[in-house]
DNA sequence: GATGAATGAGCGTTCATTCAT
DNA sequence: AATGAATGAACGCTCATTCAT
């Protein structure tokens, strides 16, 4: 039935496999099922994909790909921290209602499922977003755009925590109920008080103790 | 080969749940096996809990109790916001070196495996922290403590993102290989630092704009 | 809680056997429940009965001499044939509304579970029957009261097959489903009926061939 | 080990199952044992049925289409209904002989295990036969070969209990027993004996009163 | 190659039975 | 003697993985 796994056909796999990862956790999500909903066989899937994990991998790094361009989209060009740090939010808002269970699957990795990866993982992933935060936190600091006396890597750390954490607060189910409870059943409809409310959060962060501020765009 | 479950066997078998789950997560976790370690027989398992399921929410009560306290005992005795702030960091990071599973099962429940739960666990563990966390950033805010433009929720949710992020960076494996990548490897030797930066990140965002500042675009 | 064994306890504790058994059959009865809802614990249930099986036996046999004194308080008395089988029939009407349970459960040693004992156990309750019935017939048909040209035996035997399956159709699920099929939704609230019918087919298959026959009182 | 489950396995595997239903009865049997006894892996079971009852019910299914072939070839054709009567006692007999344990499947789903399922199960057995009989029963009445004053559903009911009965007199362990405690121990050797007596009780069954006679109380 | 039927190890759960108290 | 907590063998069922076609 299917000639030749075209990229085109991968893609509709990892998509099956990303969405049934996201319903049902990597334990519960059954190949079967997944190579059914995809239109291949199974025998396909493990031809292509060393086994459930190498396959939930696969999909995660497809998930990754696309969660990342969207941050290296929103961190192009120029502008002030402050300007890329609201690009950042309203991308981060934008990718949770296209791409919900990326956001989804990158937290159950985060999850007891495959800590044997955790390592790997978090390298292939984490790293060139630490490195472009903690260069842009050392840009805005030498060029006084932000106080002195801060360690760029932590700032990065925390800005990026923060980021996460809404990333999550708009996708997994549990992240979701937390939100609604810390701010209102209706916050999820309010995504302009979010974003503005905490780039005000983050600006005075980033700011505080410069002796003029932060009079961003 | 009889014994009376007393409390305490009680609190063995549930910590060895607690680390099997850690370990393993929900799903590959073995009952028989957590019975074997704990000591007792699966009837036993069967007969205090409903099923799997019901003992990993046991488990996940059990470890909440104890992190719930900790931040509890933190909060109380008064002192500035920035203070109560600091107590909880410290108290999170030390909770972290003596209960990192409870952390780790803490993180699996808001990744996929329960996601049926996600709404009554978020309700059960959520609302007394967030209560509390708006509640003490309201008063701040009338005190002239905080910035008064802003809104107590959000910061409050913002605020307890940015503990929940450190909590999970100290005790599983992908937010500590995380941590180390934005942060160095080293970081998880100086807890002093990471402290006091997030404390100034934390206070930043706190004060800015109490004399004469914050007017963002 | 419980300081002997009394035969009214015991008495209690074989009900509720019977009616577990009936209701759900020997395998899916659960000892612990009987012993619960007995009053008594499991360790008395295994002091007095060697096993599950024995006790289901021991049920059995307590439901089964009841069930024969029904029969043979029926059978006591004379009477031509016909009007002792009217007795019987009616004994059997009025017994399964009383003990429907004592029927369900002879019936279900009819069914494999207990093969091992299937001829011990027919042995115990059908002899006397047997050897009354064929008596009973034998001395009929000496007398003239019955047609001359049958097999006592094999006619005793389809009369207690016509009893036998009244029996269960009164009170099991399945031949009562059975019973409702062939005789219509109400046959159940006509006993009188049933047992007018039955003695015209019964009256009719002892007495052909006589050449003066069978005006019953 | 791999092969297509063609429609003779199936066959083969239902055989199987039913000869250890009939062995063990439903609860006993073991559907491991089934899988290796059929030479198959239980994956195959639980593909062609939804679970064990699944599995029972349709093995009984498979069961009753036999019997109920060989009641309906021995109905059809015409005669008196003595002369179908006939036909139909020594088809059980043989049938016994060949399918005894389809009659003990039939027997056990009359026990305990399946009360969840009487209604529809005798709704579907039992229908056919029921009005087959009835309305014969009823034929024979209106051409005056059988007595005027019965009824014919009740008639069909006490018919179908002497055969069922039977039935099971030949292929179930405790009914043999009883049968050789009623009738001897070469009962079972001496078909033709049974079939000639039990003609005779439903022959005068049927006929009795066609002369003269037959005005009960 | 692609298929998907078949495999069977593995695990959750039950409950008859035991025996320390 | 009576208790009932504890035991653990046993079994139903799932699903990742294989391999004959």
């Amino acid at each position: 039935m299917l000639k030749k796994l075209s990229g085109e056909k991968l893609g509709e796999i990892l998509e099956t496999g990303i969405a049934e990862f996201a319903a049902h956790g990597l334990d519960r999500a059954n190949i079967n099922v997944i190579a059914k909903k995809s239109g291949v066989s199974v025998g396909v899937l493990y031809k292509y994909f060393e086994n459930k994990e190498g396959f939930f991998l696969s999909c995660l790094r497809y998930s990754l790909e696309v969660l990342r361009s969207v941050i290296e989209d929103a961190m192009s060009g120029g502008g002030t921290l402050l300007a890329r740090a609201e690009k950042l939010v309203r991308a981060v808002q934008r990718c949770a209602r296209e791409h919900g269970t990326y956001n989804v699957m990158y937290n159950e990795i985060t999850a007891g499922a495959s800590q044997k990866y955790a390592q790997v993982l978090a390298q292939q992933i984490e790293s060139i977003t630490s490195e472009v935060y903690t260069r842009f936190i050392a840009e805005a600091r030498a060029a006084g755009d932000i106080r002195g006396d801060i360690d760029p890597k932590l700032f990065a750390f925390f800005f990026d925590n923060l980021l996460l954490a809404l990333q999550f607060s708009y996708s997994c189910d549990y992240y979701r109920e937390r939100f609604k409870i810390f701010c209102g059943e209706d916050i999820l409809d309010d995504d302009e008080k979010v974003a503005s409310e905490l780039l005000k959060f983050l600006q005075s962060a980033f700011a505080l103790g410069q002796t003029e501020i932060s009079q961003e765009g």
